[in-house]
RNA sequence: GGGGCGGUAGCUCAGCUGGUCAGAGCAGGGGACUCAUAAUCCCUGGGUCGCGAGUUCGAGCCUCGCCCGCCCCA
């Protein structure tokens, strides 16, 4: 387990988020994704793992082609403004510590996408032929007669008329790989989670694939089709291969050992993203991992409709550690769940507020006013040491799971235990009675290791809060170093300065619940 | 139209292969305490488990039908 990826090898834990379509603007649903695996892959770093996160834009396509004509820009200056003035703000704002940032019009991928089709192509994966159907250029995709509403052939997402087009285009020979897909997903080779995404797959994979269009040639913003320039590579199949040109297909990284997906953009991760990998001869991603939605308000946001919330909104007044606590707390992974500014709110207040921050609050103010800020010698409490075993056990078995929600639970369990713990043993009693010196000192020790403990296991998920109560506690050396496998072996040093200062989680002025 | 998933206490949700599975947290009510961010700790939950049938000794948990919501169908 305290390998870089588990096995013993040198391959770095590669976890991936999808890339983003610059032309939407980023919404929390967006950052729930990316939060998520940043967690994912902090925590993996927490464990001593090498790790790679990876996340990224998406910049091909008709849409995008569109929106650059609507604003007067070429199209590669409407992505580099999408970029520098959205995408990467979005970033900051909820603290995402990604060791890569792709774009798919860098070079590093353009290249490298125009040669593995072009393998493809001579491997014989690749025909010509033609499809006609009904078309909705702001999807870019070709509906399905059946779905779009009447009267009139409307898009049923964008309730605007399709047209009928006919193209010429270059398919990918999908349906040859139904029954290694099948295979794949049987054995384990690429597991699909959680079980309602898997199903999904299965039963679509299972009934049979058609082979799939991609090429384009009705417009020209994309990478080219290497051997036909009149045609530019189809602007799912440019995307889909950024996780493996972004690590230049090294086996340093690749296989992605995740690709954090949404449920919307599962067929395309789990299905064609592996037959494409399948053709080219090279490794399957170990897990396709697909996330709800998030609705507000009981409805969902819209990519296209603009309802969307911007996380800057919500980062602004909470912070960004808040952030990424609630979305992770709140919701289970896999699941759609809701956001509400009130149970943001809520959360933000009674768990780290009151429960976590509190406790920090109790204990250094008790050693700075019993024993003159240092830390006295001690040692921890059997009942709170066998509980801050539990709490690490779950919460690693749940990160395993991609379970955020309850590792969160494991640990937010064991901050009611301490608190418990303090409440319990009354320490403001007991330092009234000198004889009982030894008594406060354990009970001032153990509740300061604690929160020791809870900084090493929080650390992944808030990251500003927790060096600064690393800080308040003493602790030597970084947090950075200290390792979730060891968290309940090793032990604050006797005579540590214990300082209070800021608060970890002040209260907040009631504002902003419009939302 | 087809496929997948969901509909459990006021709110957000747990409930694995059917028999303490009717639960947790929050909110609300009562009490204790004062180290602390008016925080903490203890006690307190009687909700037709979407609707209607069925299988079973026994069903949120299985089957069928229906209603509602969400995703997908080059």
């Amino acid at each position: 387990m305290t390998t870089a990826s588990g096995d013993g090898t040198d391959k770095a834990f590669y976890v991936t988020t999808p890339i983003y379509y610059v032309n939407d603007a980023p919404h929390i649903g967006h950052a729930y994704t990316t939060v998520a695996g940043d967690v994912l892959t902090r925590w993996h770093r927490q464990r001593g793992e090498k790790v790679h996160f990876l996340t990224g834009t998406d910049e091909h396509g008709q849409k995008i082609l569109q929106a650059a004509d609507a604003h007067g820009m070429t199209p590669q200056e409407w992505c580099d403004h999408m970029v520098s003035t959205a995408w990467l703000p979005m970033l900051t704002s909820i603290d995402a510590a990604n060791d890569d940032f792709i774009r798919t019009t860098q070079p590093r991928h353009t290249e490298r996408v125009q040669e593995f089709w072009q393998r493809l192509y001579d491997q014989g994966e690749v025909y010509s032929g033609s499809y006609t159907g009904p078309y909705c250029i702001a999807c870019e995709e070709f509906k399905v007669p059946g779905e779009l509403i009447q009267p009139g052939d409307l898009c049923p997402i964008h309730t605007r008329p399709v047209e009928m087009l006919s193209e010429t285009n270059y398919f990918f020979r999908l349906s040859y790989y139904a029954d290694r897909l099948l295979e794949a997903y049987r054995s384990g080779e690429i597991r699909v989670e959680p079980e309602s995404a898997r199903n999904e797959v299965l039963r679509f994979v299972e009934t049979g694939l058609n082979d799939i269009s991609m090429s384009r040639s009705t417009f020209d913003w994309g990478i080219g089709v290497p051997w036909d320039p009149a045609h530019v590579i189809y602007v799912w199949i440019d995307a889909l291969l950024n996780y493996w040109t972004a690590v230049e297909g090294s086996a340093e990284y690749w296989p992605a050992d995740v690709h954090l997906v949404g449920k919307d953009i599962l067929r395309f991760h789990a299905v064609i993203w592996p037959a494409m990998l399948m053709a080219a001869g090279l490794p399957l991603p170990k897990l396709v991992f697909a996330n709800g939605w998030l609705l507000v308000g009981g409805e969902k946001m819209s990519k296209t409709k603009l309802t969307g919330i911007p996380p800057q909104r919500i980062t602004d007044h909470f912070g960004s550690d808040a952030y990424r606590y609630y979305f992770l707390r709140e919701l289970q992974f896999g699941q759609d769940g809701s956001f509400s500014w009130e149970s943001m709110a809520a959360r933000y207040q009674s768990e780290l507020g009151d429960q976590l921050g509190n406790l920090a609050s109790r204990l250094t103010s008790m050693v700075g006013r019993y024993r003159d800020g240092v830390l006295p010698d001690a040692v921890i409490d059997e009942g709170i040491a066998a509980a801050m075993v539990t709490a690490r056990d779950d919460a690693e078995a749940a990160i395993d799971r991609l379970d955020f929600q309850s590792a969160l639970a494991a640990v937010m369990t064991f901050v009611r235990i301490v608190n418990g713990y303090v409440t319990e043993r009354e320490p403001w009693k007991v330092a009234k009675d000198d004889s009982r010196a030894s008594e406060l000192d354990a009970i001032l020790y153990t509740t300061a290791d604690a929160l020791r403990a809870m900084a090493v296991l929080l650390n992944p998920v808030m990251p500003k809060a927790c060096a600064k109560l690393w800080q308040q506690l003493g602790a030597p050396g970084e947090l950075a170093d200290a390792r979730v496998q060891k968290v309940a072996d090793e032990h604050l040093p006797a005579g540590s300065n214990v300082v209070k200062g800021d608060l970890l989680f002040p209260r907040l002025a009631d504002e902003g619940t419009e939302a």
